[in-house]
DNA sequence: CAGAATACCTGCGGGC
DNA sequence: TGCCCGCAGGTATTCT
């Protein structure tokens, strides 16, 4: 799934061709994602409207209205295309949006994790975007703000820099490398780690994100810019997807094991144990 | 309350 | 070749 750079991405890439375009139709052939689409509700007050604004918020990009606001999320295997010329829809190409200007803006989604919705009121009071935590590249997300979050939580590291109550956009790919940025142990509790480590951490997951965003994500499978190409941070992860492979700074086997469900790599000798570690 | 397990869905690669 | 299993970028909901 698309994480915060990915999302990032498709919003660079599709602002363009439609900010200030008027919708002119939408075709819903799939509308059971993980919430059902309200098809007659956009059908209605979607339809005619100009998109004003494009905007991220955590994973979602919200498309503004004057009448209100279309909230998506990519889920882990959407993703959102441009077209021109539209070919014929294929198996997983779940909705069309039509503009004025001709271009479609088609949204595939093979595992219909994803979501589509309909906001009137302000989206920031939606359900699934109140109660969501700060965005990583915030200034006020910093090791301080991470050791007051992290005091009470007994959980791995790993399991908690992933909790969108605490921060947003941080998923499974960029939890891992910025882990091994900031030498830190993906099993270390979470509430063992000091003002010094946090500090290390907030700033691994800032530099993480925006060399991802700056390379236009990470292409495993289903992703690809707005424009269809791949994002090409691939080329640059450090430890996702190379268990058992040596550690590109010390060239000891990376270890991979499930935390929390989901699979984790890191380096036994360059993420030492909070308990090793010392500050610099 | 925190934390763990489960659920949603399709596709793909590996092992037999 | 084909079947079965486990796995995949997320996260709300249900359980213990």
């Amino acid at each position: 799934m698309p994480e915060l750079p990915e999302v990032e991405t498709t919003l660079r890439g599709i602002s363009p061709h439609i900010e200030n375009k008027c919708v002119t139709a939408i075709i819903v052939r799939q509308h059971k994602l993980r919430w059902p689409v309200p098809v007659k509700q956009l059908k209605e007050q979607f339809v005619g409207q100009t998109i004003l604004d494009l905007k991220r918020r955590a994973k979602y990009l919200l498309l503004e209205c004057e009448s209100g606001t279309l909230i998506v999320h990519l889920g882990m295997s959407g993703r959102l295309r441009i077209l021109t010329n539209a070919p014929p829809a294929q198996k997983h190409d779940h909705i069309d949006i039509e503009f004025s200007n001709n271009k479609i803006l088609r949204y595939t989604d093979p595992r219909r994790f994803g979501a589509v919705l309909w906001m009137t009121e302000n989206p920031e009071e939606h359900i699934l975007l109140k109660n969501l935590g700060i965005e990583p590249l915030d200034k006020k997300f910093n090791g301080k703000y991470l050791l007051e979050k992290f005091k009470n939580k007994n959980i791995a590291v790993k399991t908690a820099v992933m909790d969108h109550h605490i921060v947003v956009g941080v998923g499974n790919i960029y939890a891992a490398e910025s882990l091994f940025l900031a030498g830190i142990h993906p099993l270390a509790p979470a509430k063992s780690l000091t003002l010094f480590q946090l500090e290390k951490l907030s700033k691994a997951i800032k530099t993480i994100l925006r060399q991802a965003i700056k390379q236009g994500g990470t292409t495993l499978k289903d992703f690809t810019q707005s424009d269809g190409k791949p994002g090409y941070f691939v080329n640059k992860l450090n430890v996702y997807g190379r268990g058992g492979k040596p550690c590109i700074s010390c060239k000891s086997k990376l270890t991979s094991l499930k935390i929390g469900q989901r699979s984790t790599v890191y380096c036994d000798k360059c993420q030492c144990s909070p308990a090793l570690e010392k500050p610099l």
